[in-house]
RNA sequence: GCCGACGUAGCUCAAUCGGUAGAGCACCCGCCUUGUAAGCGGGCGGUCACGAGUUCGAGUCUCGUCGUCGGCUCCA
């Protein structure tokens, strides 16, 4: 059920599907040896314009390649342009790739002017690490490939000869920074991104998919549908949620505030800032410091705005004494909270330094701890199915050993067996799952939902966390039936992540067409003639008094131009009145995708848009 | 935060080699009275992100600040 899954292979919008990826591994296939060539080809041409580059290393990716160079001087956008010219000569000199194997010092002296292969052949020889500086499970024998006047250490595979790469199959994409080996302390480099495919058509299908995943950049529809906004002068990352955007997020919260009612949830409310005293107890200052606005102090008291709101929760927890007859005790609150976000991690509103959390913290005994936590996992569920959201991954994410007592808490015993807990939870729930290493939170492993924006980048969504650490800390506990005092587990679950992150998400996840219920407008009433204003308005008054979100165009337009406006806006139901319409008490009904129903008495439309928002109907 | 690119009206974009800003849409005002994605005409709107500097002269060149974008790092 579960499977390893390294965080480094993408599985983002363009990727292989499911079935693919099962059959075949990507490293097995052709166009991984075509990508992986390109890239050898692209470092030769960089390293003939600049000679004294040193050169890293230049994995295939999904969709394509890259190569990390340690350049001379910087190099740009048009510097891209001879350097794939360059690149197809030599493809078209059908070079052919020779692997050869060899000893640590054959290579040492190969590379003697190298210093980055030099760290990477010692590595190789003496801890086993790879390319990234991973413990590889088994020493690996070195390898150089050679083609034309290149020769890089490599593992390969390759293509046999650079002819079966076809030249028009191939571009460079992009100039980035990157820090040699991932790690920020170390040189930032130049790395260079490419893109290769079998057949030139591929590629044109690759370039047109990433225009078309612009348009569905939640940054533009946002923008398009006066939904949110950043002003320079109130602060990057702090978006102003516009008039359609407080609806989206009060559909959500109304969503949220129902399905967490039935599930037994209370709802509690926190204030926005605390004495530092609170997050010395809870641990986050020493692991969360950095990602905090600094406190702010006054009578020498130091306050933090919250970045998250488990203490607080904690607290009311632990108010008064508790019994295990309370428990499971779920206390919910959709809490604000601000991180400091580096500024050049924020992403729209897919990562902001404001956000508003579908937060919930369960307090359960340890045998309550899988029925709690594969809840919250059918909550997921049903999230997922109202929204038709069906590309994702759940990832378990566990500690990593070398992070315990800096990144995790110290316990390496009880991260074991509470690891283990939710695995076994969910392969008993029959939930598939991938497992990745060192992406825990500091007090326990989760579950996280990871999905993809629009233009291909992966984010966490929602996530369901365990706590075994802090309750402890903050003296939780609850009598059990012996008379004992027993800590609980804390379950800490955001299925519907933050409004920013989630509203992002659906944005781009219904391309800006949103379902009659979150629809910030659901209908629009346009006249034909302006004859036909004073019935335009009756309709909507009655569709308004019915709880439709509705307006009336009534300004001086052309029906045409009208209707094309409501498109643009993506509203679902454009209700088209003339004179004929006015005399029988009707509408026209124009839908968002083009359909029409005509002479629908009003009545029966308000009975059809009603029902579509009661059951939030995911058809129009 | 780091590397690189970019920043002209509310939006999308123009402005040769430096010679003191222009279009479409939106908005406002008219005319047209219209049947399912843009009717026509007129008007309003910019200290060219901000601050220094070079120059007789800067939207165009240089430096700094802020912001955005593509990545890296980090993450809900």
């Amino acid at each position: 059920m579960s499977q390893q899954l390294s965080s480094r292979v993408g599985m983002g919008v363009f990727c292989f599907s499911k079935e693919a990826r099962m059959s075949e591994r990507y490293e097995d296939t052709q166009i991984y040896r075509i990508r992986h060539s390109a890239a050898h080809i692209m470092a030769q041409a960089v390293l003939e314009f600049y000679p004294e580059t040193k050169y890293t290393i230049g994995p295939p990716v999904e969709n394509g390649f890259y190569y990390d160079f340690d350049l001379p001087q910087p190099i740009t956008q048009e510097d891209l342009e001879k350097i794939e010219k360059r690149m197809r000569q030599i493809i078209a000199g059908g070079h052919v790739f020779q692997r050869k194997a060899l000893s640590a010092d054959e290579a040492r002296q190969i590379f003697k002017d190298q210093p980055y292969k030099l760290e990477l052949i010692d590595g190789l020889e003496k801890g086993g690490l790879d390319e990234y500086g991973n413990p590889l499970k088994e020493k690996p024998e070195i390898s150089i490939y050679q083609h034309d006047t290149f020769t890089d250490l490599c593992r390969g595979p390759h293509v046999e000869n650079t002819r079966q790469i076809n030249p028009s199959a191939v571009k460079l994409m992009s100039i980035a920074g990157a820090y040699w080996r991932g790690d920020e302390k170390n040189k930032m480099l130049t790395r260079i991104y490419g893109t290769a495919w079998q057949k030139p058509d591929e590629l044109k299908q690759y370039l047109q998919m990433l225009e078309e995943a612009k348009k569905r950049d939640h940054r533009k529809l946002g923008k398009d549908l006066d939904i949110f906004l950043f002003d320079d002068e109130v602060g990057p990352g702090l978006p102003l949620w516009m008039p359609n955007g407080g609806i989206l997020i009060e559909e959500l919260e109304k969503l949220a505030k129902e399905m967490e009612e039935k599930a037994g949830y209370s709802r509690v409310r926190t204030p926005n800032i605390t004495k530092e005293d609170l997050f010395l107890r809870s641990g986050h200052l020493p692991y969360y410091a950095e990602s905090m606005y600094p406190p702010m102090e006054l009578e020498g008291v130091k306050y933090y705005i919250k970045p998250m709101n488990c203490p607080m929760h904690h607290k009311i927890f632990g108010a008064r004494p508790r019994s295990y007859r309370d428990l499971p005790i779920r206390l919910a609150e959709y809490g604000t909270c601000y991180r400091y976000e580096k500024s050049g991690e924020l992403f729209g509103l897919m990562r902001v330094r404001s956000m508003q959390m579908n937060d919930a913290h369960i307090y359960c005994a340890e045998e309550q701890f899988e029925s709690e936590f594969m809840g919250v996992i059918d909550l997921y569920k049903k999230y997922f199915d109202l929204f038709g959201i069906d590309r994702y991954v759940m990832r378990l994410s566990l500690h990593a050993k070398a992070g315990l007592g800096k990144k995790y808490v110290d316990n390496e015993r009880l991260w074991v067996k509470i690891e283990d807990m939710v695995r076994r939870a969910m392969q008993n729930g029959n939930v598939p799952f991938v497992e990745v290493e060192n992406e825990a939170a500091f007090y326990g492993p989760k579950i996280d939902v990871q999905i993809w924006s629009a233009i291909g980048r992966e984010f966490t969504l929602a996530t369901n966390q365990v706590d075994f650490a802090v309750p402890e800390r903050f003296d939780l506990k609850f009598t059990n039936k012996d008379g004992a005092d027993e800590i609980p587990l804390c379950i800490h679950r955001a299925p519907l992540s933050t409004h920013e992150r989630m509203i992002g998400f659906l944005i781009e996840h219904y391309a800006g067409a949103f379902p009659v219920w979150l629809a910030p407008e659901q209908a629009r009433v346009i006249p034909i003639t302006d004859g036909q204003n004073e019935y335009a308005a009756q309709v909507a008054a009655q569709l308004r008094a019915a709880g439709v979100r509705v307006s009336a165009d009534l300004g001086g337009e052309r029906m045409n131009a009208k209707i094309r406006s409501a498109q643009l806006m993506k509203v679902p139901y454009m209700l088209v009145v003339g004179a004929n319409e006015a005399d029988a008490g009707v509408v026209s009904l124009r839908m968002r995708d083009g359909s029409q129903q005509n002479n629908i008495p009003l009545a029966e439309f308000v009975t059809m848009v009603k029902e579509k928002i009661a059951t939030r109907s995911s058809t129009l």
